[in-house]
DNA sequence: CCGGATCCCCAGGGATACTG
DNA sequence: CAGTATCCCTGGGGATCCGG
């Protein structure tokens, strides 16, 4: 990328991840873990081979992320993430909080993947209720699946299929993310089709972190 | 900027300022508040006008920015942040202490400007002694110049001289901000040109906020 | 002088096909 | 599987021009 040319740590920032798919490559690497060639490809429908290339190149001259070659049973290589770039965590989570409010517009054509089903709980609600003992849901939309476990106040999540979950939330994206990340409440998200089976009571432990429910409804309206 | 295609609150959040130069002109606006076109463009050394006009109607249609006519006096349009452009900011935040470890290489062509000296201290330090007296420092970068104020446990800044500072710091940019935002030490900042008149033990009090010494002290060799 | 609009040129991105 | 190579086209950079 062209350099900005400003003597600015946020310009500076910008010139080494402003270039257009690269915080999505480090959105995967940071969600996924190490990752081959395909993985990331895959991970990020719409990403033409050659610049996914180009971008890892920038992106290790840069720093940050590695280049290896994978243990004998794999013989491939494999990308992860360096310090520095694990360090783009706080960048991410804070535009993908500031994104929550774009997601109630609805894209039919967009794609969607359990990796991004699991992260918006992980990284946007907390356990309202840390003491109570621990608890699994299962999410399930557009049949991809993650799961939440709700342990010592934690709320850890991870793309898959529970084999006993307590709670189990199913419906289109919108309307499952809408719930989780609070910007709908139970009543719109069950019209946008969420269906919800098992315990009704886990709803209220998920709190998500984002906003204040009266600006929530203005947007929800809309 | 064309759309990624993804129902993910980051890939959304890129759809709308992930185009080149649009999260700085949110930075501009940010800092300076509302601002005429020509204030843009000044404080966005190498913006081309077709493009900053581009982005802000942009920014417009998504509701970042309002643009409104100034009242009589001035009688040209301003444009400022809406509520959902300041809501950016902990993005930019969060972009800009990342971005500080890449601010010790020189790159003697960069600009330079008051307003990035400014905001460098008040986002990225705090005051180590909060109950201690009011205490000003004036900063010298460059021809750039910038006052930081602490009271009452906050860093204030602004762009400008100060009437009556207990400190000044005087030297290149690279030198001042190294030295604020913690990737040099005194000594190494003396070094590289930074000069000290006044109290020196309000150097102590300016604590940054950024990252442990010892990593610091590996990066600033390099 | 302010606030853009227009034009031209080129680098960077997207889609597809191909290769080790 | 892991990328390259190619072509095309959009979008950004720079300069100039124009109405108020």
């Amino acid at each position: 990328m062209r350099s900005y040319g400003q003597y600015c740590s946020i310009a500076r920032a910008l010139d080494v991840v402003g270039d257009r798919w690269t915080l999505l490559i480090v959105r995967e690497l940071l969600l996924r873990g190490p990752c081959r060639f395909t993985d990331l490809k895959n991970g990020l429908p719409g990403v033409a081979a050659n610049l996914l290339s180009t971008r890892l190149k920038e992106l290790e001259a840069a720093g940050l992320i590695t280049r290896e070659d994978a243990p004998p049973p794999v013989a491939t290589a494999l990308y992860a993430l360096s310090e520095t770039g694990l360090e783009l965590e706080p960048v991410l989570k804070a535009l993908g909080l500031w994104g929550l409010r774009f997601m109630s517009v609805e894209r039919p054509d967009d794609a969607f993947q359990a990796q991004w089903l699991a992260y918006a709980p992980a990284w946007f609600t907390t356990d309202a209720d840390p003491d109570a003992p621990p608890a699994v849901v299962q999410l399930v939309a557009n049949d991809e699946l993650a799961v939440i476990e709700l342990r010592n106040g934690q709320v850890h999540t991870r793309p898959g299929r529970a084999t006993d979950a307590d709670l189990v939330l199913d419906g289109p994206p919108r309307a499952v993310l809408g719930l989780l990340s609070g910007v709908l409440d139970a009543e719109r998200a069950g019209r946008l089709g969420l269906v919800v089976r098992g315990r009704h009571d886990l709803l209220t432990r998920l709190r998500p972190v984002a906003r204040d429910p009266a600006r929530t409804q203005d947007e929800a309206v809309q």
